[in-house]
DNA sequence: ATATGTGTATTCTCCGATAAACATAAAAAC
DNA sequence: GTTTTTATGTTTATCGGAGAATACACATAT
């Protein structure tokens, strides 16, 4: 399970280092793919292996799952770290998520998600001023 | 079952001890993350992983779902205990919590709190000043 | 076949952060 | 009153991130 927040400088280059601490759980290569509200979902090959089952389920005749797979799908790009635990971000996916040099790196649950440092802030202040109404509404799921 | 509340200084390098009498129900390890009300939750790891199943479940569509569990869990972190019983509170959350020198450090059900005193004293005053018609609606919940 | 260019991979080093170990002082327990 | 526990402070050593420099692979052109 991935779990806490990081920030890291993504280079000229386009280089970008997994925190130490994510690095054992994600192995040598993972799957980087467009996520949801604007960020990145980086998935170790396993995860991946077992979200893309969910996916293959979808209804093919339902245009909002078509999309979605899309997405998912098409958006997606193997990566490698290398000896020093960096990926490499694809132009396209740097620009999906609107990275400048500092990205916040997030651990949540099966995932890691990166972020535009800015746009997480944004984000995140929303989240928090929120957060009463949302537990309330969360509770009836059991939370 | 955590109960009490003591007050402890947070040291300039973030380090904040755990009562004595919370060491062992917490272990080694924890997992501190940010809470409802601004103050920070610990959970024993135990604790912890039954919250994660339960977050685990939500619907990663509904986008309040992704949010909080985004403030969980990519607002969490794993503490240790140092030998003296001390953990390490990340930037990050103590700026949460607006955490100054003096934490207040409360036991709740199966997590403890950390609240930043001065913040702890108003939200104090307010319930037990409100303590009357809270216990009013309360009732309605068989309490 | 050689030269040149472009982009990626690797290694190295510096500096700062950070956490582990150590030390001290105060308080509590017996 | 002595001993143990606890709270807090200081020092030290290790680790990690960032950037620069180099090495390597591949392509194109001469």
């Amino acid at each position: 399970m991935f779990i806490g927040e990081y920030t890291y400088s993504i280079d000229e280059k386009k280089r970008l280092a997994v925190p130490p601490k994510f690095r054992e759980q994600v192995g040598k290569k993972a799957v980087l793919t467009k996520g949801l509200d604007n960020c990145l979902f980086l998935y170790p090959e396993k995860e991946w292996q077992s979200l893309v089952e969910k996916l293959s389920s979808l209804p093919l005749a339902q245009a909002d799952a078509r999309g979605f797979v899309r997405l998912m799908l098409a958006g997606g790009m193997e990566v490698d770290l290398d000896k020093t635990g960096r990926i490499l971000v694809p132009d396209y996916l740097k620009e999906y998520a609107a990275l400048n040099k500092k990205v916040v790196i997030a651990g949540v649950l099966n995932r890691i998600e990166l972020w535009d440092e800015e746009k997480w802030d944004t984000y995140k202040k929303k989240i928090e001023r929120e957060v009463g109404d949302i537990a309330e509404r969360l509770r009836e799921l059991g939370v």
